[in-house]
DNA sequence: TAAAAAAGAATGAACGTTCATTTTGTGTAA
DNA sequence: TTACACAAAATGAACGTTCATTCTTTTTTA
């Protein structure tokens, strides 16, 4: 008998193929033909890993977002104060943002356009517990303004998305002088 | 001599259609003969208003922009308080924001995403000069941190269109409450 | 050697755009 | 006031191209 395996090598790059023409195009301008070229693959293979381009795209969309929420939550312990704890995430998030910026810019585009099912925009919203938590403790602690999540996370976090599409446009360049003003504003905006 | 003059209705027809098939489809997803059909014309006639569909998305988003910084500025002067004068800017824009949520998406995947040509994005750009300009008064008054612009951008105006995204999505449904809120923490977040 | 994996060519559908034609509205002559 | 001429405006069908997907064949590997 034999059973192979689909390499693992090829998902990752039809995926990374995908994040990177989609930023570039956009999904739809984007053709299976051209991933599967810059993955070094044939268009049927493609068709091995998903099922479809929807479901392609979306699977990248999960994986990434998972990628974030991982990355958003390393080391983070929920031993910290708010305020430390509320800095540790913020800077791991605005580092992604920053460094994993292709990453980020694939997401900030499913995010708001129509080109992801509801379906897996709601999985990738799942992840971001954690933070939710500590909000929830500094607001009865009375560290934090008892807002609503949504205006919190508009006001402290959705910013560096702002910031980062700036930044790929290069019509900013952001520096650590940035970075520390940029954490004053989100912090400020949501502290007591 | 025979002169008829094209109908600016029609051209309206044509860019509202743009934007309502772009909203639910996406640019690409979104066929010229769709936006023919909707305002009532023949595909054809789309090429006496606009050289190619390029060109019908990006007068639309100038059109739109112009909009939005019209809506923003009524009845603003710079006769009032550095204070009084951002929370009249910030409330118009949030109103924009929320009545007309269809324009408002329209702009937020425009600037999300790679379909509008540079050139275009930077024309649209130009309008808020106002706004810089209370900014700068407002620092040199000691009023406003002496923050960049895109980081007063990023925390006290673009947190609007996260919110209006949400509401849009029906996961957020934002009332007088949540605009109070949002409003103390855009402007703590800017001010000294 | 057998079955999974991969390939590339093939396919039909859908797209943006153009072409040949008809319709519309206006200035002018009767 | 009417009728005509004519050019701009508008049309629907048609075009060539490109796309996502599938089919058939070849390659790989256990």
């Amino acid at each position: 008998m034999a059973t192979l395996q689909k390499s693992i090598d090829k998902r990752n790059a039809l995926i990374k193929a995908t994040i990177d023409l989609v930023n570039n195009n956009g999904f739809h301008a984007t053709a299976m033909n051209k991933i599967a070229k810059m993955a070094n693959v044939s268009p049927a293979t493609i068709y091995l890993y998903f099922e479809n381009k929807q479901d392609l795209v979306n699977q990248t969309y999960i994986e990434v977002k998972a990628k974030y929420s991982e990355y958003a939550f390393k080391n983070y312990t929920e031993k910290l104060s708010v305020e430390d704890g509320f800095k540790h995430i913020w800077k791991r998030i605005a580092d992604f943002k920053l460094i994993e910026c292709e990453n980020a810019f694939f997401l900030a585009q499913c995010d708001n356009t129509p080109i992801i099912d509801e379906e897996s925009r709601q999985e990738g919203i799942k992840h971001l517990q954690p933070l939710l938590d500590l909000w929830a403790r500094g607001k009865k602690e009375g560290i934090i303004k008892p807002f609503s999540d949504y205006i919190l996370y508009a006001y402290s976090i959705n910013p560096l998305s702002f910031l980062m599409m700036a930044q790929k446009r290069e019509t900013f360049k952001l520096n650590n002088e940035h970075m520390e003003e940029a954490f004053q504003a989100a912090w400020n905006s949501i502290k007591n």
